[in-house]
DNA sequence: TTTTAAATGCAACATTGTTGCATTTAAAGG
DNA sequence: CCTTTAAATGCAACAATGTTGCATTTAAAA
């Protein structure tokens, strides 16, 4: 499914900046740092790009995979064409070459504790990517 | 060990802005967000107050446990009085009442993926506290 | 083609991160 | 208890990102 159609299913308009990020993220299936981002789209107001980023997380489209002093990372979610929003998997930042990617989960996690209920869980792991080691 | 001590055992100065912030987040087992850090050490320069927390994160005495919406929380190392510094802790955020806490891992968590090499593992989950739920 | 709700661009301001430098201070040594 | 000095602090300044209001533009429905 192209980026436009990936948008109307979503209810939201086609516009520039929505499938310039669609095509920026989804060349590969890496994270992209927020500065990244705004250098790649340095043709559209910040403003804009920090409304566009909100809408397509709220729509399901993308999500923050990383939050990592002050810098986030963007990325697809693998998921875009389903309706449920699920993240069966982790985020891997390679700390040799800072390279972060949404790696599969075997299974789903449970955690539990005495008197907390969890509704979600999120894992980072860093290390050495394959390029690295 | 008091904060002093403490403070001595891992080379630092024992200074009055160090003291407050062991202190302010020595009260309570709960990590602390930044912004409220900041309310209740307000007599102290912003600049220092970034720079202590940058020595005491070093010196391991204290450690972000969560970074959210560009908000930083902020704890005490449970095994400050210690020399390795190892986290086998989750990091939990109640989404009703917005308390951080952390959790005793009970096993050491270990995942692995073709090609990459892990070398550590964070955990954040999110849900109800005892108190909201 | 017309209409209009939504999207965009721009201005403005808040918060946090970060560095340089002059001043102050903790604590070691006499 | 003094002197000394490396470290800590406060202040100024700037960068990056988050956030909102408002006027203008535009996607897409009618």
């Amino acid at each position: 499914m192209d980026a436009a159609t990936t948008l109307k299913k979503h209810d939201l308009k086609v516009t520039k900046i929505r499938l310039a990020i669609l095509d920026a993220l989804g060349k590969t299936e890496l994270a992209k740092p927020y500065a990244e981002l705004q250098a790649t789209l340095a043709e559209f107001d910040r403003t804009t790009l920090y409304r566009t980023l909100l809408a397509l997380m709220e729509k399901g489209l993308i999500h923050k995979a990383l939050e990592e002093n002050g810098e986030s990372y963007y990325a697809l979610c693998s998921d875009c064409s389903i309706e449920t929003h699920v993240h069966d998997h982790m985020h891997f930042k390679c700390t040799t070459c800072g390279v972060v990617q949404c790696l599969d989960l075997p299974k789903r996690l449970k955690f539990s504790a005495p008197g907390i209920h969890i509704d979600s869980i999120e894992v980072v792991a860093k290390g050495q990517c394959s390029n690295c080691n």
